[in-house]
DNA sequence: GTTGAGCGTT
């Protein structure tokens, strides 16, 4: 009385029927004998999502406690042969930024052990004095320990410290995006409630509410394959529907010159851009959204002149509404060339209003923005999406307070939240302002609702053709 | 004894 059992070599295959045994297992002799080269086999959690590997032992699969169902079961190759994601999951040294002056090696290494096997750790050192340059590197054995180090920051011995992927790494592939835009947040969604709800998709390693308040957030998670299976769905959070797509990097530093703003010969360069050296666009943890002057409120509308194509090279200042080119959205797959204002219609119809000093809220129209930009890839999937598109503009939507990790918000202390993950110990210092030093299980220990307890970082994306048309952050 | 954006003596 052998049943059988759906399995495809991935999702979107056509699956056929494999015999299982009498103690309802699946032979792997079985599977590799219609799947050569399997190894394994895995299935959608329809609960949360993911996908959960099925039990090997000694050749046998062994059903869910479930049992098998009627779900279609794939096929698991070594080295994760599933086309798309070359995710060259290498570790490379990362260089850690903004070391106390008095911190050593051994501190270091203590410090990033609570993520996984350290490599190496050093301080860079004045050959004279000895003095630490306050930067120093660190290497991870494992590439999962490598990616929750990056997708947050951390306070090691009193300080704010950012980790990024070294400049001297860059052109090195490393990552999928792991971060996610939630669009149509409403003001009561607390970054713990959005935690909470996400986490049953897989681990989040940041949320990140801009403030004020501009109706969107981005979720970050430890696994790029969660945030990607996310996107372009609606969930409902308190009551309300909210919709994810993918979330950008503000900007490609492998694109140059592009877009409406200056075409200098060698592309605008901003100080906001010298920062984003590393593929992961700028790796650290505060989240840069390009303000250049006003504050939350002040002047955050654009009335009139600061437009399109205003800005000259270097000159990104007066652009305080999105740039619908740089985001992507430029009407036509497939212009690479156009430079000016003039050759990019706008889907939404609302940038001349807006030129026109209309009134339009930034936070709304950010979200509307990500929402119209789904739309467009859904009709130009296929055709080429200029990933040039992505250079050039400040897309910020208002003046949201830099996440300087202190706060900012309330007079609080600052909030741990670099405090290790999975380890507990923290950094073995400034523990006493967090009552809950690190108990969560899966996540972080964010003070509860603490304020800053923003900045992390995001493994960016890479210049990808597709996907790049997303409201840009840092 | 000062500093706080950056990018690694080998």
């Amino acid at each position: 009385m052998s049943a059988y059992l759906q399995v495809a070599e991935d999702e979107g295959e056509e699956p056929i029927e494999l015999p299982t045994e009498d103690d309802t297992t699946l032979l792997l002799s079985t599977l590799a004998a219609q799947f050569p080269g399997t190894c394994g086999l895995k299935y959608r959690n329809p609960e949360s999502r993911t996908m959960r590997g099925v039990r090997l032992v000694d050749g046998r699969l062994h059903p869910p406690e479930s049992g098998w169902g009627n779900c279609v079961y794939y096929c698991v190759f070594p080295k994760a042969k599933t086309k798309r994601m070359e995710t060259k999951q290498k570790c490379s040294d990362l260089i850690v930024l903004g070391l106390p002056w008095k911190t050593s090696e051994q501190q270091l290494r203590e410090y990033f052990e609570t993520y996984g096997e350290v490599l190496m750790a050093q301080v860079k050192k004045d050959p004279k004095s000895g003095q630490s340059k306050g930067f120093g590197f660190i290497r991870f054995s494992s590439f999962e320990s490598q990616m929750r180090v990056l997708s947050q920051r951390h306070m090691i011995d009193g300080r704010w410290c950012d980790v990024k992927i070294p400049n001297s790494k860059e052109g090195q592939a490393q990552q999928v995006p792991c971060k996610v835009f939630v669009g149509r947040c409403t003001e009561d969604m607390q970054a713990d409630d959005l935690r909470e709800y996400f986490s049953k998709f897989g681990e989040v390693t940041d949320v990140f509410i801009p403030k004020p308040f501009r109706a969107f957030a981005f979720v970050t998670f430890l696994d790029p394959e969660v945030a990607q299976s996310l996107c372009g769905e609606d969930h409902i959070i308190k009551g309300v529907s909210v919709h994810v797509s993918n979330a950008a990097p503000k900007s490609d530093p492998n694109v140059r010159s592009f877009g409406g703003m200056g075409i200098g010969p060698r592309g605008p360069v901003s100080r906001d851009q010298k920062n984003l050296g590393s593929p992961f666009g700028g790796g650290g943890s505060t989240h840069h959204y390009h303000q250049h002057h006003g504050g939350p409120g002040a002047s955050t509308m654009n009335t009139g002149t600061g437009g399109w194509n205003q800005a000259g090279p270097g000159s990104r200042g007066n652009l305080e509404i999105p740039n619908l080119q740089a985001l992507g959205i430029t009407g036509q797959a497939g212009t690479t060339t156009g430079t000016g204002a003039q050759s990019m219609s706008n889907p939404l119809g609302m940038g001349t209003l807006n030129l026109g000093g209309f009134p339009m809220n930034p936070a709304l129209m950010a979200a509307a923005l990500n929402q119209a930009s789904w739309g467009l890839i859904n009709n130009l999937q296929g055709s080429q999406v200029p990933t040039s598109a992505a250079d050039g503009g400040p897309q910020a939507f208002g003046t949201p307070a830099p996440a300087t990790g202190f706060g900012g918000t309330t007079g609080g202390p600052q909030p741990n939240t670099g405090a290790p993950a999975g380890g507990g110990q923290a950094s073995g210092f400034l523990n006493w302002m967090n009552p809950s030093p690190a108990t969560s299980s899966g996540s972080d220990a964010q003070g509860g609702g603490a304020p800053g307890s923003n900045g992390p970082q995001q493994p960016g994306s890479w210049p990808r053709v597709k996907n790049d048309n997303f409201l840009k952050y840092d």
